[in-house]
DNA sequence: CTAAAACCTGACACTGACGTCAGAGGCAAG
DNA sequence: CTTGCCTCTGACGTCAGTGTCAGGTTTTAG
């Protein structure tokens, strides 16, 4: 398939593909003109791409991984490997993080709930608020 | 106290805390001669800012919600009310989604775990790899 | 009193992941 | 063949949060 059908399929812009490919996450096959086409594989490739970013890696971060990722040998993967499980570490923590984060929001919509039902009960009491 | 302290407790730059100013997030009292003062509250103020920063939230998000945060009133609130419980589900789906994200790695480093394993033993047992 | 350290405003620099535009070529349908 | 859409490269624009520098004032320590 060409660049527009898997930006479509995948849910990414054709900018983003290429700015993948420029970043050595993605490769295509080219047509003797240039065009880039993709294999089934290249969609899975990509909906992964997105949620690593999702996940808060970098471009940089994301070319580490990528060989014991897709290509487990020795040589590449010594380090990609130990790179790959201190990036689920980091991720871990940061999921453990924006839990507190949601907890601490929690908090707050429930004292601002029972402000305001305390609020709606003075208003049916007849007592003006402001 | 001053700037520079808040900045150290707090663990964030004294630019980031000019600009959380600048962005209405946080507020200081003014000597004569202009220097920023603030009370321990800030404090916590601050730390709850990183929090939501880290959370994902920009900066005008969260000046969106913090009138909710920090002076519930009828009339502050009812905007800010939805807006934050709205976060709040952004940021819920977020988190799993990062937690998809996060089986994912470690599906993949298991797998090349065993790789790895199953490396080490033909190496063991005479097969010479590549 | 004086030097060092901290602070002020204002402005420009940077990074990352794109958007967007220009100018040119490729390709299927009528 | 032409019309219209897709694609190409290259380059500059954007946005948020922050670093950093300049040039000047204030506060603190000795």
């Amino acid at each position: 398939m060409r660049i527009g059908e898997l930006a479509k399929r995948a849910g990414v812009s054709v900018r983003s593909l290429r700015y993948y490919e420029e970043q050595g996450l993605l490769t295509s096959e080219r047509s003797a003109s240039g065009q880039r086409y993709y294999s089934e594989e290249a969609l899975d490739r990509v909906l992964f791409l997105k949620r690593l970013y999702a996940a808060g890696l970098t471009s940089r971060v994301i070319a580490e991984l990528l060989p014991c990722t897709y290509a487990p040998s020795i040589q590449t993967s010594d380090d990609a490997f130990d790179r790959m499980v201190e990036e689920r570490e980091r991720l871990k923590s940061h999921i453990d993080d924006l839990a507190g984060t949601l907890r601490n929001l929690d908090a707050v919509i429930d004292t601002n709930r029972r402000w305001r039902a305390s609020q709606s009960q003075d208003a049916a009491s007849g007592t003006t608020a402001s």
